[in-house]
DNA sequence: TCTGGGGTCCTAGGACCC
DNA sequence: TCTGGGGTCCTAGGACCC
C-alpha cells in the first residue's frame, strides 16, 4: 500500500516522553538516569514511569507496595503527582508547539496534532521539521518529544508509537517518507493492539480473526471490520489506509460531563465524613462547570467499597437527580448532592470511594436562567413569570399548569396537562404558542 | 382488548483513551 | 497495610408517543 503523499492533509502528532516523570526531571535534575514513577493520589499506584523503570518492568498502574523490591534493588524513586506542574509545563509546552502551525490541537496533557500541510516550503522536509519541533520544546521547556507524521490523525499516532520504539529514527518518523515496501515490513512486525481505538478486548477478537499485525488490519476492508465492530473500528481501518475522517477540532468543546471523586487513604464508615468529602468534590465540579461557563440539569452521586477487599461485604450504588432547573450553583448542586447521598447510604460497610458527575451540561443561558430564578426566588411573583402562566391556565384550565423538566436544559419546557390533553413548549417559544 | 409500525428519548453498560 | 481520576463514543433495549 502506498503511504507517499501527492497533496492532502498531513498530521504532525507530538507526543511528551514519559511526560510526568519529565516534568519532575526539569526541577530536580538529580532524577536523570535514575528509574522514576510518579504516583497516584494517596501514593496507590504508578501513573508514568521513566524509561528506565520501564525497563525495570515496572507495569503501569502497578501498586506502590509491589515495587518496593526495586526501590532496594535498583533505587527507583516514587514521588507524589503534582498535577498543577504538570498542566502549567503543558501549556508552555503548547506555546512552542504553537508557532510550527496555527492549526493545532491539544488532544491531552502531554499530546497535540498540528496540521502541517501548509508549512510544506518553510523547511526542506517534514522530518526536518520535527526534529526542529523535538529541538525548541526541548530547549525551551526541558521536556523530550517524540514527533509522528502522517496523512491522518491515527497513522500519525502510530508514526509516533514508531519513533518512539526506534531510536535509529532520532525521535522524528515521517511514514509519508518512508519507502512503502519497508513499511509494510515495519508494520508486520507490530501487534495490532498498538492502534490508536484497538484496546485489549477488540485486539484479542481480532486476534481470533486471524489479523495480529498493523499490516493485517491495515489490509482488512473496512466494511468487512464494521460487520464485526463498531462504526468506530471502521473509521479507524479507514484511517490506516490513509483515508482521514476525523477531523481537527481546534478548540477544546466543553465538557459534557464533569466527575470529581477520588479514593479514601483509609476507608470511612459515617455518612457523615462521605458527606464532608462529597461537598468538596461538589464544589470543584462546580467549579469546572462555571469555568467553562455551563450549567447542567442531572447530578449523579456514587458510592464504592473497597473492591479489593473481596472478603469485607461490598456494597455499591449510585442515584442520578434531575435538578429543578440547570444550574451551576454550588450551594444548589451540594444540597442535591447530600440528598442524593442520604438515599444510597447504607451503615455497616467501609467506604473506599466516592464522587459526584455533572450531566446535562449545557452553556449558561441568561434567558433560561433568568425565568427559572425568577420562578424560585420572586416565589412566583414576576410579572412576566404570571402572564405566561395566565395564559397558560387560560387555555387549559386553572391548577393543571405545571412547570416541568424533561431531558437536557435545552428542552426545558413548561407543560400544561389536564385528563385529555398535553401541551409542551420551550420557554423560549412560551409567549408565541400562547398568543396562538 | 387487541392489533402494529415508526420514531424519539433515555438509560445502562461496554469499550476505548490518557 | 498499601490498588488513580478523569474523559469520550457507541449500542441495545425499554418507555412512550402518534
Amino acid at each position: 500500500m502506498n503511504m507517499q503523499r501527492t497533496s492532502g492533509a498531513l498530521y504532525a502528532l507530538v507526543d511528551c516522553n514519559n511526560y510526568y516523570c519529565s516534568c519532575e526531571r526539569v526541577f530536580n535534575p538529580r532524577l536523570e538516569g535514575r528509574p522514576l514513577v510518579v504516583l497516584s493520589n494517596n501514593d496507590g499506584c504508578a501513573v508514568a514511569r521513566s524509561q528506565e523503570a520501564k525497563d525495570l518492568g515496572v507495569k503501569m498502574g502497578t501498586p506502590w507496595f509491589q515495587l518496593q523490591d526495586l526501590v532496594r534493588q535498583h533505587r527507583l524513586v516514587g514521588l507524589s503527582s503534582n498535577y498543577t506542574l504538570y498542566g502549567d509545563m503543558s501549556a508552555r509546552v503548547v506555546q512552542v508547539l504553537s508557532q510550527f502551525s496555527p492549526d493545532y490541537e491539544v488532544y491531552s496533557i502531554d499530546e497535540s496534532f498540528l496540521q502541517v500541510d501548509q508549512m510544506r516550503l518553510l523547511w526542506p522536509s517534514f522530518t526536518a521539521m520535527g526534529k526542529a519541533i523535538r529541538m525548541r520544546v526541548r530547549q525551551w521547556t526541558g521536556i523530550p518529544v517524540c514527533v509522528g507524521l502522517a496523512p491522518t490523525r491515527t497513522l500519525a499516532k502510530l508514526a509516533n508509537h514508531i519513533a518512539k520504539k526506534n531510536p535509529q529514527f532520532g525521535g522524528v518518523f515521517d511514514l509519508t517518507a518512508y519507502p512503502s515496501v519497508d513499511l509494510d515490513i515495519l508494520l508486520s512486525s507490530i501487534d495490532v493492539g498498538e492502534v490508536w481505538g484497538v484496546g485489549r478486548r477488540i485486539a484479542e477478537k481480532l486476534h481470533g480473526m486471524g489479523i495480529h499485525t498493523v499490516q493485517d488490519l491495515r489490509r482488512t476492508s473496512p466494511k468487512t471490520i464494521r460487520a464485526h465492530f463498531s462504526v468506530v473500528m471502521e473509521r479507524t481501518v479507514t484511517e490506516l489506509q490513509g483515508n482521514p475522517c476525523m477531523d481537527l477540532e481546534e478548540v477544546a468543546p466543553a465538557k459534557k460531563q464533569i466527575i470529581s471523586s477520588k479514593s479514601f487513604g483509609a476507608s470511612v464508615a459515617t455518612q457523615e465524613e462521605l458527606m464532608e468529602a462529597l461537598a468538596t468534590y461538589v464544589s470543584r465540579a462546580a467549579e469546572k462547570l462555571r469555568a467553562q461557563h455551563s450549567v447542567c440539569g442531572v447530578l449523579q452521586v456514587f458510592i464504592h467499597t473497597n473492591q479489593f477487599r473481596p472478603d469485607d461485604p461490598q456494597y455499591s450504588n449510585a442515584v442520578t437527580i434531575p435538578l429543578p432547573y440547570p444550574t451551576s450553583d454550588t450551594r444548589k448542586l451540594a444540597s442535591a448532592a447530600a440528598m442524593g447521598l442520604r438515599a444510597i447510604f447504607r451503615n455497616g460497610f467501609l467506604y473506599k470511594k466516592c464522587g459526584v458527575m455533572l450531566l446535562d451540561i449545557s452553556p449558561a443561558g441568561t434567558i433560561q436562567r433568568s425565568l427559572f430564578d425568577a420562578v424560585e426566588e420572586n416565589a412566583m411573583h414576576s410579572a412576566a413569570i404570571m402572564s405566561v402562566l395566565d395564559g397558560l391556565n387560560t387555555r387549559f384550565g386553572r391548577d393543571t399548569v405545571k412547570v416541568a423538566a424533561a431531558g437536557t436544559a435545552q428542552r426545558w419546557i413548561a407543560r400544561a396537562e389536564n385528563k385529555s390533553q398535553c401541551f409542551t413548549t420551550r420557554w423560549t417559544e412560551l409567549p408565541k404558542a400562547i398568543a396562538n
